[in-house]
DNA sequence: CTGAAAGCGCTTACAG
DNA sequence: CTGAAAGCGCTTACAG
């Protein structure tokens, strides 16, 4: 039987670093902060020690003293949509790369979200990045008061306030009404998934807005209710019901794309893009598989990331900045197979 | 312009509150510890006062004391394998309903897998999960001097060390072996996945031992050396250059499966199920899509997971346990359509 | 530029 | 059963 040690780990601490070196605490302290005062000699004679005894400071000390964590709460819903694993660990990497350390919460159900967040907010995290969940303006007033700024990402808060970094979903909502148009399509529908979530009131609104000002009439809209494959499925099916002409759809994000794409390959026997063409948002991997070869537009998550990180580092600096959200260009239309041209005798389609 | 509140926000702490009941600070604390000696009233008086007034321990300053910080490391490599976003959520959810948190570090690529679980250690989290990624053995010895036990999920660790809670996936080899020989398949494949991984290597072994029990050739194994998608695809595209009938194949997981499939059917113009039979391995939520239909052997994950927590739970009592790694058998194959029966002249085929 | 001292918000022997 | 005191590992005015 393999027995591990006892576990009478003794971390070495300032104290031991100082007697070691014959100076006083303060010294060693001040060695770890770049603007304290301190003679350059002493801190390289610091620093060198310190790592030849694996001292490192105890952060939690630390920030009993200075109020800072260097914690990033990152609160996500389920992970379903395959856009959150991509974006979250592209994300936590470019976090962790500028020293900030990721607490993760959980909110698998809505009501948890609250709890989730409250959990996190014991941990004084400098500030909040919301993945993906609704939350509650209760839960937004916690964190004002724990002192933690909120970052939305990918989604602006229901009242508005907080940071927000987005795409502009408006334009892209335009982008696909104007692709769509440009290739022929006359009989546009909107494939809506989560009617509070910006980014779905957002790309139905410029899909709308696009193809009534270039002369169609307003797009049919069709329930999916969520951001998920099933409920693009279920929506597919209900394609069924509709007693009217269809030629293209632009569905709220790519995985309510492909659901849809299949529900209405099976259930109806329907081929895309043969019978209609289907556009997606957010291009995630498996948008570009065989399987799926799904015409789509990609967010600019490089550049999303890169807001988001640098306001991070600025919040943690100073939390009282003022609020603000900046919105980013969706990319170009990036075409494969679900989409393809249409030509209508001339005088348009009814 | 929208100014925030000065952050001058000061938590209610056991002075605040002693003040406010006309207590000591020792009977604030004592409330919160179950153990602790204190009489009844006194403690519920407390508790009373204390979610009125919003205040909770600061988990920093009794961390620094008690030495236990609640915390639980996860590190994951990139969740590009839909198995893990589905198990990571589920598994944290599952943490935080028993009040430990999550600290989350990515380790992206293999050389940062050192540096990710240096900065979680520094957090002296009460244990680490690892998900996804082979840690070096250098890291796992920092691990233990920095008094933080580890648990491997769904992988062992290369030396065996630590603690471990997997599928038994010789089991799980056994188990396709045999349902592609029951459905009359004579030559088999198995597509390799990242060859140090000890998942992978059982599979192969038991699937390749099985096959030769019941008296088949050996496997062919076919090299796609990683988890992902990608290499599944490529292994399919090498198919090509495979001078061997083929009719049933094993792949190391489900990604890679449908990887394969869609490599083989898009490079070589082979059809899945007609021409060969493809099982996985975890159903992921995409096998059983429309659009892949895979046939594959799910992991008891459930299991698994309660078997983590309760782990977790040991060792944050009792960092000192004995290592012991635990295996579960995997759940009855689910038969999709990516598999078929086959018959051949009696005498068997060449 | 460096050190001694106070204090961050807690817990836990130690008395009573 | 309760309180006063020491101390966890740090940082930061304050002197010098």
């Amino acid at each position: 039987m393999r027995q591990r040690k006892k576990p009478e780990i003794r971390r070495v601490t300032v104290k031991d670093l100082a007697k070691d070196l014959g100076m006083s605490v303060s010294t060693i302290s001040r060695a770890f902060y770049p603007d304290a005062v301190i003679a350059e000699p002493t801190r390289r004679i610091v620093l060198k020690r310190a790592a030849e005894l694996g001292y490192r400071p105890n952060p939690f000390a630390q920030s009993l003293i200075t109020k800072r964590t260097q914690i990033v709460g990152v609160v996500v819903s389920d992970l379903t949509n395959p856009f959150y694993p991509e974006v979250m660990t592209e994300l936590v990497a470019r976090l962790q790369a500028v020293g900030m350390n990721v607490m993760l919460a959980v909110a698998n159900e809505p009501e948890k979200t609250d709890e989730a967040v409250e959990l996190l907010l014991s941990y004084q995290p400098d500030l909040l990045v919301v993945l993906a969940v609704p939350l509650s303006s209760h839960a937004r007033d916690k964190c004002e008061q724990g002192g933690a700024p909120c970052i939305f990402f990918n989604r602006l808060s229901a009242d508005g306030l907080g940071f927000g970094i987005t795409c502009d979903n408006i334009i892209g909502g335009r982008q696909a009404a104007d692709f769509l148009i440009d290739t022929g399509h006359r009989h546009l529908l909107y494939v809506s998934a989560f009617p509070d979530a910006s980014t779905n009131a957002e790309r139905l609104s410029g899909f709308c807005k696009r193809a009534q000002e270039r002369g169609l009439a307003r797009p049919i809209i069709l329930d999916a209710g969520f951001f998920t494959y099933e409920a693009g499925y279920d929506a597919g099916l209900k394609m069924a019901g509709l007693n009217q002409t269809v030629d293209g759809v632009f569905c709220a994000n790519d995985i309510v794309a492909i659901g849809f794409i299949e529900g209405i390959q099976e259930g109806l026997g329907l081929r895309v893009p043969e019978d209609l063409s289907v556009v997606g948002f957010d291009d995630i991997t498996m948008a570009g598989w065989p399987s799926h070869k799904l015409t789509t537009i990609p967010q600019p998550l490089g550049e999303m990331m890169d807001a988001t990180v640098s306001l991070a580092l600025e919040l943690a600096q100073d939390p009282s900045l003022a609020t603000r959200t900046r919105r980013f260009a969706p990319l170009p239309l990036i075409e494969r197979g679900t989409t393809r041209s249409r030509s209508y005798a001339t005088g348009g389609a009814t």
